[in-house]
DNA sequence: ATTGATATGTGAAAAAAGTCAAAACCGCAT
DNA sequence: ATGCGGTTTTGACTTTTTTCACATATCAAT
Protein backbone atom coordinates (compact mmCIF):
# COMPACT_ATOMS: atom_id res chain seq x y z
CA UNK A 1 0.00 0.00 0.00
CA UNK A 2 2.87 2.52 0.97
CA UNK A 3 5.96 2.39 -1.31
CA UNK A 4 8.63 4.29 0.06
CA UNK A 5 7.28 6.97 2.41
CA UNK A 6 8.11 6.17 5.99
CA UNK A 7 4.69 6.86 7.62
CA UNK A 8 3.20 3.79 7.88
CA UNK A 9 0.08 3.68 5.63
CA UNK A 10 -1.87 2.33 8.90
CA UNK A 11 -1.31 5.35 10.06
CA UNK A 12 -2.47 7.68 7.27
CA UNK A 13 -5.69 5.63 7.44
CA UNK A 14 -6.35 6.95 10.69
CA UNK A 15 -5.93 10.80 10.15
CA UNK A 16 -9.12 11.01 8.44
CA UNK A 17 -10.96 10.13 11.40
CA UNK A 18 -9.35 12.25 13.83
CA UNK A 19 -10.15 14.83 10.80
CA UNK A 20 -13.23 14.18 11.09
CA UNK A 21 -14.08 14.45 14.83
CA UNK A 22 -11.81 17.73 14.66
CA UNK A 23 -14.46 19.57 12.24
CA UNK A 24 -17.28 17.87 14.76
CA UNK A 25 -15.67 19.82 17.61
CA UNK A 26 -15.02 23.21 15.89
CA UNK A 27 -18.42 22.94 14.56
CA UNK A 28 -19.65 22.62 18.50
CA UNK A 29 -17.55 25.72 19.35
CA UNK A 30 -14.44 23.78 20.76
CA UNK A 31 -10.82 25.59 20.35
CA UNK A 32 -8.76 23.67 22.22
CA UNK A 33 -8.23 19.71 22.70
CA UNK A 34 -6.15 17.09 24.55
CA UNK A 35 -5.27 13.84 22.86
CA UNK A 36 -7.02 12.38 25.91
CA UNK A 37 -10.46 13.91 24.82
CA UNK A 38 -9.71 13.46 21.66
CA UNK A 39 -9.17 9.65 22.00
CA UNK A 40 -12.36 9.27 23.32
CA UNK A 41 -14.30 10.64 20.90
CA UNK A 42 -12.80 9.12 17.82
CA UNK A 43 -12.49 6.01 20.01
CA UNK A 44 -9.05 5.00 20.58
CA UNK A 45 -6.39 6.20 22.74
CA UNK A 46 -4.42 9.07 23.64
CA UNK A 47 -1.11 7.33 23.04
CA UNK A 48 -1.65 6.44 20.01
CA UNK A 49 -3.01 10.08 18.78
CA UNK A 50 -0.21 11.95 19.97
CA UNK A 51 2.30 8.99 18.43
CA UNK A 52 -0.30 9.53 15.23
CA UNK A 53 0.92 13.40 14.80
CA UNK A 54 4.22 12.77 16.15
CA UNK A 55 5.37 11.07 12.73
CA UNK A 56 4.31 14.69 11.24
CA UNK A 57 6.14 17.03 13.82
CA UNK A 58 5.00 18.67 16.87
CA UNK A 59 1.78 20.70 16.83
CA UNK A 60 0.83 20.62 20.24
CA UNK A 61 1.11 23.01 23.00
CA UNK A 62 2.21 20.80 26.56
CA UNK A 63 0.33 21.81 29.45
CA UNK A 64 -2.68 23.13 26.73
CA UNK A 65 -3.75 20.58 23.96
CA UNK A 66 -4.01 21.44 20.38
CA UNK A 67 -5.73 24.05 18.74
CA UNK A 68 -8.25 22.51 16.95
CA UNK A 69 -8.05 24.57 13.85
CA UNK A 70 -4.63 24.78 13.60
CA UNK A 71 -4.59 20.93 13.90
CA UNK A 72 -7.10 20.77 11.21
CA UNK A 73 -5.43 23.11 9.27
CA UNK A 74 -1.83 20.59 9.20
CA UNK A 75 -3.68 17.36 8.62
CA UNK A 76 -5.64 18.76 6.08
CA UNK A 77 -2.15 19.76 4.40
CA UNK A 78 -0.24 16.40 5.18
CA UNK A 79 -3.14 14.50 3.23
CA UNK A 80 -3.49 17.09 0.54
CA UNK A 81 -6.93 18.23 1.48
CA UNK A 82 -6.57 21.43 1.63
CA UNK A 83 -7.77 22.07 -2.41
CA UNK A 84 -10.48 20.43 -4.11
CA UNK A 85 -10.43 17.39 -6.26
CA UNK A 86 -12.05 16.20 -8.97
CA UNK A 87 -13.49 12.70 -9.22
CA UNK A 88 -15.28 10.44 -11.56
CA UNK A 89 -17.73 7.91 -11.19
CA UNK A 90 -18.30 4.89 -13.53
CA UNK A 91 -21.54 3.51 -13.31
CA UNK A 92 -24.84 4.53 -13.29
CA UNK A 93 -26.76 2.18 -11.40
CA UNK A 94 -29.03 2.62 -8.08
CA UNK A 95 -25.42 2.57 -6.59
CA UNK A 96 -23.40 5.43 -8.58
CA UNK A 97 -26.92 7.66 -9.09
CA UNK A 98 -26.50 7.27 -5.37
CA UNK A 99 -23.29 8.33 -4.61
CA UNK A 100 -23.55 10.92 -7.17
CA UNK A 101 -26.60 12.92 -5.13
CA UNK A 102 -24.87 12.35 -2.15
CA UNK A 103 -23.70 15.83 -0.67
CA UNK A 104 -20.77 14.47 1.74
CA UNK A 105 -18.18 14.46 -1.08
CA UNK A 106 -18.79 18.46 -2.10
CA UNK A 107 -19.11 19.01 1.79
CA UNK A 108 -15.39 17.18 2.33
CA UNK A 109 -13.37 18.91 -1.01
CA UNK A 110 -14.33 15.61 -3.52
CA UNK A 111 -15.95 17.39 -6.27
CA UNK A 112 -18.03 14.52 -8.59
CA UNK A 113 -17.10 15.80 -11.89
CA UNK A 114 -18.49 13.43 -14.17
CA UNK A 115 -20.25 10.09 -14.46
CA UNK A 116 -20.13 7.47 -16.72
CA UNK A 117 -22.44 4.55 -18.21
CA UNK A 118 -22.65 2.44 -21.03
CA UNK A 119 -26.54 1.75 -21.20
CA UNK A 120 -27.91 4.81 -23.93
CA UNK A 121 -31.18 4.89 -22.01
CA UNK A 122 -29.47 6.28 -19.34
CA UNK A 123 -26.66 8.36 -21.32
CA UNK A 124 -27.99 12.13 -21.17
CA UNK A 125 -29.70 11.81 -18.08
CA UNK A 126 -29.35 14.10 -15.43
CA UNK A 127 -27.89 13.08 -11.72
CA UNK A 128 -27.42 15.61 -9.32
CA UNK A 129 -25.48 18.28 -11.15
CA UNK A 130 -23.83 16.03 -13.74
CA UNK A 131 -25.05 14.76 -16.98
CA UNK A 132 -24.33 11.10 -17.80
CA UNK A 133 -21.91 10.53 -20.44
CA UNK A 134 -20.92 7.15 -22.56
CA UNK A 135 -18.03 5.37 -21.22
CA UNK A 136 -16.89 5.69 -24.65
CA UNK A 137 -15.77 8.96 -23.79
CA UNK A 138 -14.04 8.44 -20.42
CA UNK A 139 -10.71 7.87 -21.48
CA UNK A 140 -10.37 11.04 -23.60
CA UNK A 141 -12.34 12.91 -20.70
CA UNK A 142 -10.02 11.66 -17.58
CA UNK A 143 -6.85 12.71 -20.09
CA UNK A 144 -8.40 15.94 -21.02
CA UNK A 145 -9.61 17.02 -17.76
CA UNK A 146 -6.23 15.08 -15.69
CA UNK A 147 -8.76 13.35 -13.48
CA UNK A 148 -7.12 11.44 -11.26
CA UNK A 149 -9.40 9.50 -9.10
CA UNK A 150 -12.49 7.11 -9.69
CA UNK A 151 -15.04 5.46 -8.44
CA UNK A 152 -16.32 1.75 -9.88
CA UNK A 153 -19.65 1.59 -9.90
CA UNK A 154 -20.42 -1.31 -12.47
CA UNK A 155 -21.53 -4.97 -12.05
CA UNK A 156 -18.69 -7.41 -10.79
CA UNK A 157 -18.30 -8.60 -14.15
CA UNK A 158 -17.06 -5.70 -15.91
CA UNK A 159 -15.33 -4.06 -12.80
CA UNK A 160 -11.70 -5.41 -13.91
CA UNK A 161 -12.09 -4.43 -17.53
CA UNK A 162 -12.96 -0.98 -16.31
CA UNK A 163 -10.48 -0.46 -13.73
CA UNK A 164 -8.01 -1.59 -16.41
CA UNK A 165 -9.13 1.15 -18.82
CA UNK A 166 -9.14 3.54 -16.14
CA UNK A 167 -5.72 2.32 -14.81
CA UNK A 168 -4.46 2.89 -18.73
CA UNK A 169 -5.89 6.03 -18.99
CA UNK A 170 -4.05 7.73 -15.90
CA UNK A 171 -6.18 7.46 -13.29
CA UNK A 172 -4.19 7.12 -9.80
CA UNK A 173 -6.78 6.68 -7.24
CA UNK A 174 -9.50 3.86 -7.18
CA UNK A 175 -12.45 3.18 -5.14
CA UNK A 176 -14.45 -0.37 -5.96
CA UNK A 177 -17.52 -0.86 -4.83
CA UNK A 178 -18.16 -3.53 -7.88
CA UNK A 179 -17.58 -7.28 -5.28
CA UNK A 180 -14.84 -8.36 -6.63
CA UNK A 181 -10.56 -8.56 -5.80
CA UNK A 182 -9.57 -6.14 -8.39
CA UNK A 183 -6.17 -6.24 -9.70
CA UNK A 184 -4.16 -3.50 -10.37
CA UNK A 185 -0.27 -1.97 -10.35
CA UNK A 186 1.33 -1.09 -6.97
CA UNK A 187 1.56 2.52 -8.58
CA UNK A 188 -2.26 2.85 -8.28
CA UNK A 189 -4.16 3.40 -5.18
CA UNK A 190 -7.71 1.20 -4.47
CA UNK A 191 -9.65 1.30 -1.42
CA UNK A 192 -12.76 -1.66 -2.02
CA UNK A 193 -16.09 -0.82 -0.18
CA UNK A 194 -17.95 -4.30 -0.17
CA UNK A 195 -20.73 -4.03 2.73
CA UNK A 196 -21.10 -7.67 2.45
CA UNK A 197 -17.60 -7.89 3.42
CA UNK A 198 -17.77 -5.77 6.53
CA UNK A 199 -20.83 -7.48 7.39
CA UNK A 200 -19.57 -10.86 7.06
CA UNK A 201 -15.97 -9.70 9.33
CA UNK A 202 -19.13 -9.28 12.26
CA UNK A 203 -20.98 -12.31 12.09
CA UNK A 204 -18.27 -14.24 13.66
CA UNK A 205 -18.72 -12.71 16.98
CA UNK A 206 -22.76 -12.80 16.70
CA UNK A 207 -24.29 -15.51 18.86
CA UNK A 208 -26.04 -17.98 16.57
CA UNK A 209 -29.54 -17.23 17.94
CA UNK B 1 -12.72 -5.17 18.50
CA UNK B 2 -12.09 -8.85 19.77
CA UNK B 3 -12.86 -9.76 23.24
CA UNK B 4 -11.43 -12.41 24.97
CA UNK B 5 -11.28 -14.63 21.59
CA UNK B 6 -8.05 -16.19 20.86
CA UNK B 7 -8.35 -15.95 16.99
CA UNK B 8 -7.48 -11.96 15.96
CA UNK B 9 -9.80 -9.86 14.70
CA UNK B 10 -6.88 -9.24 12.07
CA UNK B 11 -7.20 -12.76 10.54
CA UNK B 12 -11.14 -12.69 10.81
CA UNK B 13 -11.35 -9.48 9.01
CA UNK B 14 -9.36 -11.17 5.84
CA UNK B 15 -11.38 -14.20 5.56
CA UNK B 16 -14.51 -12.74 3.59
CA UNK B 17 -11.65 -11.37 0.88
CA UNK B 18 -10.45 -15.03 0.79
CA UNK B 19 -14.18 -16.34 0.35
CA UNK B 20 -14.71 -14.24 -2.35
CA UNK B 21 -11.82 -14.85 -4.10
CA UNK B 22 -12.13 -18.79 -3.78
CA UNK B 23 -16.21 -18.41 -4.59
CA UNK B 24 -14.77 -16.54 -7.67
CA UNK B 25 -12.13 -19.26 -8.66
CA UNK B 26 -15.07 -21.78 -7.97
CA UNK B 27 -16.79 -20.01 -10.42
CA UNK B 28 -14.37 -20.20 -13.18
CA UNK B 29 -13.86 -23.92 -12.82
CA UNK B 30 -11.04 -24.50 -10.52
CA UNK B 31 -11.13 -27.49 -7.83
CA UNK B 32 -8.35 -26.92 -5.70
CA UNK B 33 -5.88 -24.29 -5.40
CA UNK B 34 -2.31 -23.62 -3.65
CA UNK B 35 -2.25 -20.69 -0.67
CA UNK B 36 0.28 -18.99 -3.58
CA UNK B 37 -2.13 -19.03 -6.00
CA UNK B 38 -4.24 -17.57 -3.69
CA UNK B 39 -2.19 -15.16 -2.36
CA UNK B 40 -1.70 -13.88 -5.94
CA UNK B 41 -5.35 -13.57 -6.51
CA UNK B 42 -6.17 -11.95 -2.89
CA UNK B 43 -3.36 -9.33 -3.09
CA UNK B 44 -1.54 -10.57 0.26
CA UNK B 45 1.27 -13.28 0.70
CA UNK B 46 1.26 -17.78 0.66
CA UNK B 47 2.66 -17.98 4.22
CA UNK B 48 -0.05 -14.94 5.68
CA UNK B 49 -3.02 -17.31 3.80
CA UNK B 50 -1.67 -20.65 5.67
CA UNK B 51 -1.20 -18.93 8.80
CA UNK B 52 -4.28 -17.47 9.02
CA UNK B 53 -5.90 -20.82 8.03
CA UNK B 54 -3.81 -22.86 10.85
CA UNK B 55 -5.75 -20.78 13.48
CA UNK B 56 -9.30 -22.86 12.64
CA UNK B 57 -6.90 -26.29 11.94
CA UNK B 58 -6.05 -27.93 8.77
CA UNK B 59 -7.27 -28.18 5.81
CA UNK B 60 -5.11 -28.26 2.85
CA UNK B 61 -2.86 -31.31 1.73
CA UNK B 62 0.55 -31.07 1.31
CA UNK B 63 1.87 -31.38 -1.84
CA UNK B 64 -1.72 -30.54 -3.37
CA UNK B 65 -3.13 -27.24 -2.28
CA UNK B 66 -6.42 -26.98 -0.74
CA UNK B 67 -9.54 -28.17 -2.04
CA UNK B 68 -11.55 -24.98 -2.92
CA UNK B 69 -14.99 -26.49 -1.99
CA UNK B 70 -14.08 -27.48 0.89
CA UNK B 71 -12.08 -24.65 1.82
CA UNK B 72 -14.93 -22.68 1.32
CA UNK B 73 -17.67 -24.65 3.09
CA UNK B 74 -15.28 -24.41 6.32
CA UNK B 75 -14.61 -20.80 5.68
CA UNK B 76 -18.35 -20.42 5.62
CA UNK B 77 -19.00 -22.31 8.87
CA UNK B 78 -16.46 -20.21 11.13
CA UNK B 79 -18.02 -16.76 9.59
CA UNK B 80 -21.30 -18.06 10.41
CA UNK B 81 -22.42 -17.70 7.39
CA UNK B 82 -23.92 -21.11 6.64
CA UNK B 83 -27.01 -20.10 7.31
CA UNK B 84 -28.99 -17.11 6.04
CA UNK B 85 -29.06 -13.84 8.13
CA UNK B 86 -31.57 -11.06 8.18
CA UNK B 87 -30.92 -7.77 8.19
CA UNK B 88 -33.00 -4.47 8.79
CA UNK B 89 -31.82 -0.70 6.70
CA UNK B 90 -32.56 2.39 9.16
CA UNK B 91 -33.23 5.46 6.41
CA UNK B 92 -34.91 5.03 3.13
CA UNK B 93 -33.24 8.05 1.49
CA UNK B 94 -31.13 7.49 -1.74
CA UNK B 95 -28.56 5.54 -0.41
CA UNK B 96 -31.47 3.24 1.63
CA UNK B 97 -33.20 2.96 -1.19
CA UNK B 98 -30.27 1.58 -3.72
CA UNK B 99 -28.85 -0.84 -0.68
CA UNK B 100 -32.39 -2.18 -0.41
CA UNK B 101 -32.31 -2.78 -3.85
CA UNK B 102 -28.82 -4.43 -3.95
CA UNK B 103 -28.74 -7.67 -5.21
CA UNK B 104 -25.76 -8.53 -3.43
CA UNK B 105 -26.60 -9.17 -0.32
CA UNK B 106 -29.07 -11.90 -0.75
CA UNK B 107 -26.95 -13.24 -2.78
CA UNK B 108 -24.47 -13.76 -0.18
CA UNK B 109 -26.34 -15.01 2.25
CA UNK B 110 -27.98 -11.45 3.81
CA UNK B 111 -31.26 -10.71 3.59
CA UNK B 112 -32.86 -7.32 3.89
CA UNK B 113 -35.75 -8.04 5.65
CA UNK B 114 -37.24 -4.42 6.57
CA UNK B 115 -36.51 -0.95 6.19
CA UNK B 116 -37.51 1.95 7.78
CA UNK B 117 -37.80 5.79 7.88
CA UNK B 118 -39.62 8.10 9.88
CA UNK B 119 -40.91 10.29 6.50
CA UNK B 120 -44.73 9.79 5.94
CA UNK B 121 -44.88 10.30 2.08
CA UNK B 122 -42.11 7.36 1.67
CA UNK B 123 -43.70 5.14 4.45
CA UNK B 124 -45.32 2.47 2.62
CA UNK B 125 -44.09 2.32 -0.63
CA UNK B 126 -42.25 -0.76 -2.11
CA UNK B 127 -38.51 -0.38 -2.02
CA UNK B 128 -37.36 -3.70 -4.18
CA UNK B 129 -38.97 -6.13 -2.28
CA UNK B 130 -39.68 -4.20 0.70
CA UNK B 131 -42.08 -1.87 2.29
CA UNK B 132 -40.75 1.00 3.98
CA UNK B 133 -41.86 0.89 7.68
CA UNK B 134 -42.29 3.48 9.98
CA UNK B 135 -39.03 4.26 12.63
CA UNK B 136 -41.62 4.33 15.72
CA UNK B 137 -41.96 0.20 14.67
CA UNK B 138 -38.26 -0.44 14.95
CA UNK B 139 -37.91 -1.38 18.21
CA UNK B 140 -41.06 -3.48 18.30
CA UNK B 141 -40.34 -5.73 14.72
CA UNK B 142 -36.34 -6.04 16.16
CA UNK B 143 -37.41 -7.63 19.07
CA UNK B 144 -40.56 -9.36 17.41
CA UNK B 145 -37.94 -11.02 14.63
CA UNK B 146 -34.67 -10.95 17.00
CA UNK B 147 -33.50 -9.06 14.69
CA UNK B 148 -29.53 -9.05 15.23
CA UNK B 149 -27.80 -6.86 12.49
CA UNK B 150 -28.75 -3.19 11.31
CA UNK B 151 -27.70 -0.91 8.36
CA UNK B 152 -27.77 2.69 9.45
CA UNK B 153 -28.44 4.95 6.35
CA UNK B 154 -29.93 8.11 8.38
CA UNK B 155 -28.32 12.01 8.36
CA UNK B 156 -25.37 12.33 10.50
CA UNK B 157 -27.21 14.43 12.63
CA UNK B 158 -29.63 11.71 14.10
CA UNK B 159 -27.12 8.53 13.27
CA UNK B 160 -26.53 8.33 17.14
CA UNK B 161 -29.11 8.55 18.40
CA UNK B 162 -30.86 5.55 16.31
CA UNK B 163 -27.63 3.82 16.82
CA UNK B 164 -28.95 3.65 21.05
CA UNK B 165 -32.35 2.96 19.73
CA UNK B 166 -31.05 -0.07 18.37
CA UNK B 167 -28.71 -1.29 20.41
CA UNK B 168 -31.39 -0.69 23.29
CA UNK B 169 -33.75 -2.81 21.01
CA UNK B 170 -31.13 -5.53 20.97
CA UNK B 171 -29.07 -4.92 18.15
CA UNK B 172 -25.55 -7.03 17.74
CA UNK B 173 -23.93 -5.23 14.63
CA UNK B 174 -24.28 -2.06 12.91
CA UNK B 175 -23.30 -1.34 9.47
CA UNK B 176 -22.95 2.41 9.67
CA UNK B 177 -22.74 4.78 6.36
CA UNK B 178 -23.41 8.21 8.39
CA UNK B 179 -20.37 10.31 8.16
CA UNK B 180 -20.20 10.14 12.03
CA UNK B 181 -17.98 8.30 14.53
CA UNK B 182 -21.12 6.26 16.40
CA UNK B 183 -20.30 5.35 20.02
CA UNK B 184 -21.74 2.15 21.24
CA UNK B 185 -20.90 -0.70 23.44
CA UNK B 186 -18.07 -3.16 23.20
CA UNK B 187 -19.76 -6.03 22.85
CA UNK B 188 -21.89 -4.35 20.05
CA UNK B 189 -19.87 -5.16 16.71
CA UNK B 190 -19.89 -1.56 14.23
CA UNK B 191 -18.26 -1.00 11.16
CA UNK B 192 -17.93 2.00 9.46
CA UNK B 193 -18.66 2.80 6.13
CA UNK B 194 -17.49 6.44 4.44
CA UNK B 195 -16.65 6.64 0.91
CA UNK B 196 -14.90 10.35 1.81
CA UNK B 197 -12.65 8.55 4.50
CA UNK B 198 -11.71 6.01 2.45
CA UNK B 199 -11.17 8.30 -0.24
CA UNK B 200 -9.01 11.01 1.77
CA UNK B 201 -6.95 8.22 2.75
CA UNK B 202 -5.93 7.78 -0.76
CA UNK B 203 -5.20 11.34 -1.22
CA UNK B 204 -1.79 11.12 1.06
CA UNK B 205 -0.29 9.38 -1.70
CA UNK B 206 -1.40 11.36 -4.83
CA UNK B 207 0.95 13.45 -6.65
CA UNK B 208 0.06 17.14 -6.55
CA UNK B 209 -1.02 17.50 -10.39
C1' DA C 1 10.15 -48.57 -4.83
C1' DT C 2 12.49 -44.37 -5.66
C1' DT C 3 12.92 -39.81 -7.06
C1' DG C 4 11.67 -35.10 -7.87
C1' DA C 5 8.55 -31.46 -7.70
C1' DT C 6 5.27 -29.29 -5.06
C1' DA C 7 2.89 -27.50 -0.91
C1' DT C 8 1.26 -27.51 3.81
C1' DG C 9 1.74 -26.49 8.82
C1' DT C 10 4.40 -24.48 12.29
C1' DG C 11 7.93 -22.78 15.50
C1' DA C 12 11.20 -19.18 15.57
C1' DA C 13 12.87 -14.73 14.06
C1' DA C 14 11.95 -10.28 12.50
C1' DA C 15 9.28 -6.33 11.90
C1' DA C 16 5.65 -3.44 13.01
C1' DA C 17 2.50 -1.38 15.98
C1' DG C 18 1.01 0.06 20.34
C1' DT C 19 1.76 1.35 25.27
C1' DC C 20 3.95 3.55 28.97
C1' DA C 21 6.20 6.87 31.73
C1' DA C 22 9.98 10.13 32.56
C1' DA C 23 11.34 14.56 31.08
C1' DA C 24 10.28 18.89 29.22
C1' DC C 25 7.18 22.51 28.91
C1' DC C 26 3.33 25.91 29.41
C1' DG C 27 0.38 29.07 31.75
C1' DC C 28 -1.53 30.53 35.75
C1' DA C 29 -1.92 31.55 40.59
C1' DT C 30 0.44 33.04 44.40
C1' DA D 1 9.93 34.87 40.72
C1' DT D 2 8.38 30.42 42.00
C1' DG D 3 5.68 26.43 42.23
C1' DC D 4 2.08 23.52 40.52
C1' DG D 5 -1.28 21.07 37.68
C1' DG D 6 -1.95 19.63 33.34
C1' DT D 7 -0.31 17.95 28.78
C1' DT D 8 2.87 17.10 25.04
C1' DT D 9 7.28 14.86 23.53
C1' DT D 10 10.10 11.34 23.24
C1' DG D 11 12.22 7.07 23.41
C1' DA D 12 12.28 2.67 25.72
C1' DC D 13 9.53 -1.22 26.30
C1' DT D 14 5.81 -4.64 25.30
C1' DT D 15 2.69 -6.88 22.44
C1' DT D 16 1.01 -8.13 18.07
C1' DT D 17 1.57 -9.30 13.43
C1' DT D 18 4.16 -10.81 9.60
C1' DT D 19 7.76 -13.28 7.46
C1' DC D 20 10.95 -16.97 7.12
C1' DA D 21 12.47 -21.50 6.44
C1' DC D 22 12.27 -26.24 7.20
C1' DA D 23 10.36 -30.82 8.48
C1' DT D 24 6.84 -33.39 6.67
C1' DA D 25 3.51 -35.08 3.34
C1' DT D 26 1.44 -36.04 -1.37
C1' DC D 27 1.46 -37.22 -6.11
C1' DA D 28 3.13 -38.52 -10.59
C1' DA D 29 6.50 -40.50 -13.30
C1' DT D 30 9.96 -43.64 -13.91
Amino acid sequence: MNDTSSVPDIVISRLPSYLQTLNQMAKEGWHTVSSKVLAERVGTTAAQIRKDLSFFGGFGKQGTGYSIYHLIEQLQKILNMDRVWSAIIVGAGDLGRALARYQGFAQRGIEIAMLFDIDPKIVGTQIGSVVVRHVDTMESEIQKNNFKISIITVPAAVAQIIANRLVEAGIQAILNYAPVTLIVPGSVQLQNIDPVLQLQRTLYYLSDD
